[in-house]
Parts: structure tokens; C-alpha cells; sequence
RNA sequence: GCCCCAGUAGCUCAAAGGAUAGAGCGAGGCUCUCCUAAGGCCGAGGUUGUGGGUUCGACUCCCGCCUGGGGCGCCA
């Protein structure tokens, strides 16, 4: 480049060390385009260099705006940039205006909905979320993971990544057994027929049962007999179960699919479309064989009967202190645990899937279990094991306490999605009686999913959140409905105007602040898309899509484009209003919400 | 005891080595004969938990401490 030429020259003629890096930045101000470097490194390290006796040192800060001032002198104009300035240390090239309208512009029409799609990274990626327990309904804690995979899913895979959803649920367990005994017991064929009713029914049942078998203060000889009785009947469950006796697997089976068929309607009006299926049941037997070739290697200790089978994993590291501690694989009686499956899962990832990276989204609290598995992973000799990432999440909670499904202090997302259904058609009423009859179901569906899907996505995936409906369910600000209002509000524009001039105008009027800011944020989309799938955080798309929508709406109120008066002005806006919606439809699509064209 | 996460405006959250720490909500004011007001505009609101350190420069990196949450060999 020419100008690191020219700032090379200056440096070594003027006895300056040589700069080992320029760095380059877009220029943060609005207004104008361009770029930046920042002369304080260099001014640091002159300092550093002359002894520090020496009277003649200045502040690092004034001397780095001498060399910026001497660098713009010599540099003049360059060939392509409307003019150069020194400012606090930082020399600032600025773009010309219309090129960079133009070139920004043009490139969002003709990609449309590839516009920020990153290159073929050449690698396939895993993404694990939407694991619920099944004979267990689908409460909000459970949508938080299932919105916060799928947008990850989106965004790794727009950004240039083979992608493959996949779905771990947990369909066998203590729990699961709990409510087969409970159903075979109290409620055989009394189950309801709705697809939801049904799902959430088993939750009932499951908090039922739980009463009846847990442990009750002062209670009487014969409630002790009988509760003893059901934990011996529930255990004997587990065990016709675990030797596959096909009465008790046929009715583990028709239950299971009653909660898969909530489940799988709840994916459906999330557009979350799952690749692979791994239910916990089927790693189990696999999971017994990797201990013995764990034992065998090495890598893991037999210590039956007197023990179990387990893995010494800070002692085989070689590390002194204690990081990833020790765990266990087998119990003592031979029985499988969920480190044992999560083994087993990740070597058919591996192996039959060929992923070269495994995202996990799970539960924060789950932080040391899956550290663990990733080190096992190493030690097993699975180099995929360094690209293993655990995306851990804050858990959902309500203002009264952590949820609880025994003390019915639960959130169920049917039940929210319902009510935001609900509150967008109120809203409708009001705002848009007009809307036929026929659209409102449809909008109402896509602004209540987009206000929920965007409260979870607009906080950070570590952080807890505190679950509040009306909180949730706002349509002001920064929400969902807000960004959605938008891309509403843009596509009306291009509805009047009845379609884009189709040569690219070009932008050699006094653009306003309010053009240039806009413009601004949309060309920076595709370096944010790298951006939110690099730190695996959909939270960055989630602001940007916000940043977006604020200076749409902006722009919107203060900048005319039909009555612009000017047909040159006004085919300009029409592009920049295109693009503007083109690029919000784009970023919202990564967050999985829907842009609707009216609401 | 050890480990992880969080602490930023009254509240909920952004910003992750660079130029003046930003939004929303709440409270105050203005704005619909004009592309839909789910909008826009204007003011108020800050010792970034705390004490050190590194750096030309720290909300950001390092160390100590405080507060809250979570985790730690046969739950998932």
C-alpha cells in the first residue's frame, strides 16, 4: 500500500523506529467514511528509546499528533479519498462519499439474501441444543437454549460453515420412569388428545408422582408403607425396563412420542429444523464399551467392586493442582452415567459425523462436567476435542424463586407464546385495524415469537435471566417488534415507489447524516457476521440488528424518499431503503425472527 | 477448601486495549392534515463493586479483597 510506503519513508528518514504493524480501523465517527491509524505505539516506543533524562521528552500523546500532522503533510490527497487529517494522534483518511455509497449499495442488491454470507471455511460444524426431557413439557427455560442454538446454528452457518443441527434428548432416567409408573398405575388411557394438552398433561403426572414418593414430615406408618410400596413398584419399572420387557418398552415408547410430538410442533413454530436425533436411551449400550476401551488404554481406573470405573483426569494431564478433578464413568453396579453417554456422543460426532467442530449449548451450571469430557476427549486422542466449545447459558428464573415443576412454579412457553399471540392481536385492533383478517394470525404469530425470541437473544448468554411476562412480551424500544417495525416500515416504501430503479444510482448529492449513518451500518453487516460466529455469540447480530433499526427509523422520520422532489435524490433513497431492508431481513433471519412485510 | 460466572445510570442491559462509557425501561418536555406514532426529537441521570499493578492509553488485561449466583468422585 502506498501510504504505509510513505509513512515507512517518513519514519526512517525522521530517526523513528519502524512501525512492526500499521493497524487500520474504520473511522468511528459518522458523517464520513474511512480509515484510521493511531501514531501512539510508535510514540511510545521513541520514548522508551531515549533516556529518560532526556529534557527534550514530550507527552507521548502531543508527540503522537506531531507525527500524524507531519504524515498527512506529506501524504497529500491519495488517489481515491476526499482528504486526510491529523486528530489526537490519529491520522484519518477519508473515503469519497459516493464511492462508497455506491460500492456498499450495490454489492447488498445484487447478493440480497447472501449479502454478509462469509467464504466456505471448509469445516463442519456440530451444534447441540433443543435437548429437553422428554415426559417433561417445554417450559421458557427450554426455549432460551432452543432460540440461542438455533440463531448460533444460523449465524456459524451464514458465515460460511457446514452446519448440522442436532438434538440430545433425554428420554430415559429416573424421572421418565417415575411418570410410566404413575400413568400404568392412576391414569392409563386417560391421557387428552391435543397435541399440547397431552405433552403438558405428563408434567402433571410427573409432579403427582413425585408427591406421592417423596418422604413426608410426621407421616403416618401406613402412608410410609404405601409410599414404600410405590418406590418398589417404580423400581421394578426401571427394571423390567433395563431388560427390555416389551410391555413396559411399548408404553416407554407411545409416551415418549407424545412429548417428541409437542416437542416437534414447538420446533415447527420455531423454523428450527433438526439434522440429527440422538436420544440418551440409544448411547447407552455404545457408552459400556468405550469404558472398557478407556480402562484398557489406560485412561481410566477399574476399581470394582469396591468402586467404580473412573478417570483420574488432572493425574493423566500431568497437572499438580486440581483443575478437571476426577469423575466417574461407570457406577459400581455397571450402569452408565451422563459423561459416559456425553463419551460415546461425541466419538459418533466424530466419527460417523465427521465434524471437525462440536458446539454444545448447555447449562452454565454444567461448565465442569463438559471440561471434563472435552480433557477425556484429548486424553482418548480425539484432536477434534480442542474445537469442542461448550456455549453455556445463565438459567431462566422467575421473580419468585428458580423454577420449579413440583411446586408448580413453572413457565411453560406454549403458555407465553399464546399470550403474546394474544397481546399482538389486541395491538393490531388498535394500530392497524385495516390488517385483513386473514394476515393478522400470521403477523400475530411473528411479532409475539419475534418479542420473545429477541428477549432472550439481546442478553448475553452467560448472564441469568429473570422471567418477566410483561418485560418479555413489550413491543417498545429495544425489542423485537421494534426491528421487525422497521423492515415493516421499509418494505412500505418500496410498495408505494412499486419497484427499484434497476441501474444503481449514482449518490454525487450532498448526502445527510442520516443516509450516512445508515449506509454505514449496513456495510459493516458481513465483518459482523464473522464477528458474532468467531465468538460464538448471537448477541452481537442482536445488537447490530437494534443499531440497524434505530438508524432506519431515523432516518426514516427526518429524510423523504418518494416526496424527495428530486428524481435523482429519490432513486438514491429508494436503493438505500432497499438495501436497509434487505440487510434487517438478513440479520434478523440469523436471530430466527421473522420479518414480516405489515403489521 | 478449590474452580467458574456476574457486579457499569433508579431498574434491565450494551460496549472487551484506543478518540466524548451507550441503549431501553421508568420519570419530565415536544411531536401524527406529511412514506403506518410498535415511531421520532430534546433535556436529566455515571468515582464502571473495591484496592493495587501493567500500559502512551484500562469498563476492557494481571493480582488481592468484597458482594451475589453456580459448580466440585457413583444426579443430569
Amino acid at each position: 500500500m502506498q501510504i504505509e510506503a510513505v509513512i515507512r519513508e517518513y519514519c526512517a528518514e525522521n530517526d523513528l523506529p519502524q512501525p512492526e504493524m500499521l493497524q487500520w480501523s474504520p473511522l468511528p465517527f459518522a458523517g464520513e467514511w474511512g480509515i484510521s491509524t493511531s501514531f501512539f505505539q510508535l510514540a511510545a516506543q521513541e520514548a522508551r528509546r531515549q533516556s529518560s533524562a532526556s529534557s527534550a521528552r514530550k507527552p507521548v500523546p502531543q508527540r503522537a499528533q506531531e507525527i500524524a500532522e507531519a504524515i498527512a503533510a506529506r501524504l497529500g490527497v491519495p488517489a481515491g479519498f476526499s482528504r486526510v487529517e491529523a486528530v489526537k494522534g490519529y491520522l484519518n483518511l477519508y473515503f469519497s462519499t459516493a464511492e462508497f455509497a455506491h460500492r456498499t449499495l450495490q454489492a447488498v442488491i445484487s447478493e440480497a439474501a447472501n449479502y454478509g454470507r462469509g467464504q466456505p471455511k471448509g469445516e463442519r460444524v456440530m451444534v447441540e441444543y433443543a435437548q429437553p426431557n422428554t415426559h417433561h413439557s417445554f417450559h421458557i427455560g427450554h426455549f432460551r437454549n432452543a432460540i440461542l442454538g438455533e440463531a448460533l446454528a444460523r449465524i456459524v452457518e451464514f458465515a460460511g460453515f457446514e452446519t448440522l443441527r442436532a438434538s440430545y434428548p433425554g428420554d430415559i432416567g429416573l424421572g421418565v420412569i417415575t411418570v410410566l409408573w404413575i400413568y400404568q398405575k392412576f391414569y392409563q388411557g386417560q391421557e387428552p388428545q391435543g397435541v399440547h394438552e397431552r405433552g403438558q398433561w405428563l408434567l402433571k403426572l410427573y409432579v403427582e408422582a413425585t408427591q406421592l414418593l417423596e418422604e413426608k414430615e410426621g407421616e403416618t406408618e401406613e402412608e410410609r408403607a404405601r409410599r414404600q410400596a410405590y418406590e418398589a413398584e417404580r423400581r421394578e419399572i426401571y427394571r423390567r425396563w433395563d431388560a427390555g420387557d416389551p410391555e413396559i418398552r411399548a408404553l416407554w415408547l407411545k409416551t415418549r412420542e407424545w412429548s417428541l410430538e409437542e416437542l416437534r410442533d414447538i420446533l415447527r413454530m420455531l423454523d428450527i429444523q433438526i439434522d440429527v436425533w440422538f436420544f440418551e436411551s440409544e448411547v447407552d449400550e455404545p457408552a459400556k464399551k468405550i469404558v472398557e476401551e478407556l480402562v484398557q488404554l489406560g485412561i481410566a481406573d477399574d476399581e470394582r467392586p469396591n468402586g467404580p470405573v473412573l478417570v483420574r483426569i488432572d493425574e493423566k494431564l500431568g497437572l499438580k493442582k486440581e483443575k478437571y478433578r476426577t469423575n466417574i464413568i461407570l457406577r459400581s453396579d455397571g450402569t452408565t452415567l451422563y459423561l459416559t453417554k456425553d463419551l460415546a456422543l461425541a466419538k459418533e460426532k466424530f466419527e460417523r459425523y465427521h465434524v471437525d467442530r462440536s458446539i454444545y449449548v448447555v447449562d452454565s451450571r454444567q461448565s465442569l462436567h463438559l471440561q471434563q469430557t472435552f480433557k477425556i476427549l484429548e486424553l482418548w486422542g480425539f484432536k477434534q476435542a480442542e474445537k469442542c466449545f461448550h456455549l453455556g447459558y445463565g438459567f431462566v428464573s422467575l421473580p419468585e424463586g428458580a423454577m420449579s415443576a413440583r411446586r408448580g412454579r413453572l413457565v411453560l412457553f406454549k403458555e407465553v407464546a399464546d399470550e403474546a399471540i394474544r397481546r399482538v392481536l389486541k395491538e393490531i385492533e388498535q394500530k392497524n385495524p385495516d390488517l385483513p383478517e386473514a394476515e393478522r394470525s400470521i403477523v400475530a404469530h411473528q411479532i409475539g415469537l419475534g418479542a420473545m425470541v429477541y428477549a432472550m437473544l439481546s442478553v448475553d448468554n452467560n448472564k441469568d435471566i429473570v422471567f418477566v411476562m410483561d418485560e418479555a412480551l413489550n413491543f417498545d424500544g429495544h425489542t423485537g417488534p421494534y426491528i421487525q417495525n422497521a423492515h415493516v416500515r421499509a418494505n412500505s416504501i418500496l410498495k408505494k415507489a412499486g419497484g427499484l430503479p434497476s441501474q444503481a444510482p449514482d449518490f454525487d448529492y450532498n448526502l445527510t447524516p442520516h443516509e450516512i449513518n445508515l449506509i454505514d451500518l449496513i456495510s459493516r453487516f458481513p465483518a459482523v457476521v464473522q464477528q458474532a460466529a468467531d465468538e460464538y455469540r448471537p448477541l452481537v447480530i442482536a445488537n447490530y440488528a437494534y443499531d440497524l433499526a434505530n438508524a432506519f427509523h431515523s432516518f426514516y422520520h427526518a429524510v423523504p424518499v418518494l416526496q424527495s422532489g428530486d428524481e435523482r435524490v429519490r432513486a438514491a433513497r429508494l436503493w438505500i431503503v432497499a438495501s436497509a431492508r434487505q440487510t434487517l431481513a438478513n440479520a434478523l433471519r440469523l436471530l430466527d425472527i421473522a420479518a414480516p412485510d405489515v403489521m
